[in-house]
RNA sequence: GGCGCAUUCGUCUAGUGGUUAGGACACGGCCCUCUCAAGGCCGCGGCAGGGGUUCGAAUCCCCUAUGCGCUACCA
């Protein structure tokens, strides 16, 4: 039988860093077997839909490479795709399971049902159908008469009661747990829009899902879905339970502590290689002796059996680290005109490919991320607004402003104005004196960038220009120096 | 509270009875050097604890501790 996977998201919002590593997961399992991808959006509830949010979570899943064979974008044998729009279905299936005795009508309302859960001392609640309001304490006579009279009801899954569960897991292996634990839980809402767990029941059963690969935080509640599948007599699929994404306190990733948004990673510029990268190696290893690794290489190498039991804390140091590597490797050309998109967002327009080309080669190895490149290097972008004081101190002598004005001087007379011809100038004019670079390096340094760190100075000054170097000495020359040499008194 | 799952350097991990417990990121040092990076070399640092099983345990079993998840007419 061939292999069919789903991802399928709540379309609350966002796409949570952890939902894009189930999806990766299962993007990686049916590429490597040949299987298919579908995309569900279970929206079954109603008030936690936000508007837009199945557009954004198909373009973020789309940025970071994913793509699907089925799905509410592009169709498919087995729609339709969402869930809202499958209510008939898990009606049907609903009323099967109470025809054959697997489930319950249920009339407690809301509140009845959080007072009971307020008198109980620890959490301790668990539905009782043999005191509560439903078909058993009511009988099958008034329960019709109450369904006809247009009482709102529910329908409970009813569990038997005292039987080992058990079933087997791909990522933990064998489990097992009481039905004694588990509770009657509603399967069709008062609304006539299913639970999660009637819902992926049945739709992963028509959709002929082999595999489901989702979070770790559904593990507790396969007990339920095991007792539906055998209800129905349906094959159970196969079942892999991924381990959590934590925060660094270990904790459940939650937004307090950071952005779990992909999109506020997307947002930060990092590169969505390099992203999927980082995702697909937190809970998994091909082998550890690296930690670049590209998609075909990630699908090639995946194996559902080796990934972790344990969370795994989302460090973005590790992930400045990766997106760095992509950053120093990619084709500048690539580079440059994705950087154009960035510079443009800070408001800098009419610059040339060829200038954004040397900018980003001369620069990339000095951050971690594509945009970053702007708060590093201000000064490509336009003339120095402060210059670093303690840097001055540190490297200006009486004899620093007549050296500079002679360098001035001496570049004008340089037509070819490469870092090459630049240094070989400089050099000559230093050594005629029997100079050390280091001692007017630094202040060319400050008086063109105004900074104390960048690029290779004269690099720098071949890709700012000819004219646009001396017109910063000029001004720090006439302008600034006097004005901090004022200060320094 | 109940139930479940988990536990190898700070972090991500390799490891499936016999290894000096390996790698990467981070951190520290050195080299390179016009600064900052990058790169190279070196270093720091770990099997949660306790019992077993075994000639031998990070690896198998049990207990404890800790963490996390679930315990909704949310997914």
């Amino acid at each position: 039988m061939s292999v069919r996977v789903r991802f399928a998201p709540s379309p609350t919002g966002y796409l949570h860093v952890g939902g894009l590593r189930t999806a990766l997961y299962n993007y990686f399992f049916a590429r490597k077997h040949n299987g298919k991808l579908i995309l569900r959006i279970e929206d079954t509830d109603r008030t936690r839909y936000v508007e837009g949010s199945v557009e954004n979570l198909i373009k973020t899943l789309t940025w970071a490479g994913i793509e699907f064979d089925e799905g509410p974008h592009i169709g498919g044998p087995y729609g339709p795709y969402y869930q809202s729009q499958r209510l008939e279905i898990y009606r049907k299936h609903a009323d099967l399971l109470i025809e054959k005795g697997w489930a319950y009508y249920a009339f407690d309302t809301p509140e009845e049902l959080e007072e009971a859960r307020q008198k109980s001392p620890h959490h301790e609640f668990k539905y009782d159908r043999y005191s509560m309001r439903n078909q058993f304490t009511l009988g099958i006579e008034k329960t019709h008469e109450l369904i006809s009279q247009g009482v709102p009801y529910v329908i409970r899954l009813k569990v038997p009661d005292n039987q080992e569960i058990q079933f087997y897991d791909i990522i933990r292996g064998e489990i097992s747990v009481n039905s004694k634990d588990v509770d009657d839980q509603i399967l069709l809402k008062s609304d006539g829009y299913p639970t999660y767990h009637l819902a992926n029941v049945v739709d992963d059963h028509l959709m002929e899902i082999t595999h489901i690969i989702r979070g770790e935080e559904w593990l507790p509640s396969v007990p339920k879905h095991i007792l539906l599948y055998n209800a129905f007599g349906w094959e159970i699929p196969k079942l892999a339970h991924l381990p959590l994404l934590l925060n660094k306190d270990r904790t459940k990733l939650s937004k307090r502590q950071g952005d779990v948004a992909v999109e506020d990673y997307i947002a930060k510029g990092y590169f969505p290689e390099a992203f999927v990268n980082f995702i697909a190696l937190l809970g998994w290893n091909p082998s550890a002796d690296r930690e670049i690794y590209s998609v075909q290489e990630l699908i090639d190498k995946f194996e559902l059996e080796k990934v972790n039991k344990a969370g795994a804390i989302f460090d973005v140091v590790k992930l400045d680290a990766i997106n760095a590597k992509y950053l120093y490797s990619k084709p500048i050309d690539e580079l440059a005109s994705e950087f154009r998109f960035w510079v443009e967002q800070r408001g800098y327009f009419n610059l040339s490919d060829e200038y954004l080309r040397k900018v980003v080669a001369l620069l990339r190895e000095r951050v971690k991320k594509l945009p970053e490149i702007i708060d590093f290097a201000p000064y490509m972008f336009e003339k120095p607004k402060q210059y670093d004081l303690e840097y001055f101190k540190k490297h200006w002598s009486d004899t620093t402003k007549e050296h500079l004005e002679n360098i001035l001087n001496l570049l004008r007379t340089i037509e070819d104005f490469t870092h090459q011809t630049v240094h070989d100038e400089v050099l000559k004019y230093l050594n005629e004196r029997n100079l050390k670079l280091k001692e007017v390096i630094h202040p060319l340094r400050l008086a063109i960038t105004g900074l104390s760190y960048g690029a290779g100075m004269f690099e720098t000054m071949e890709v700012l220009g000819k004219d646009e170097v001396i017109q910063r000495l000029e001004y720090f020359l006439q302008n600034i120096l006097p004005e901090i040499q004022n200060e320094k008194k």
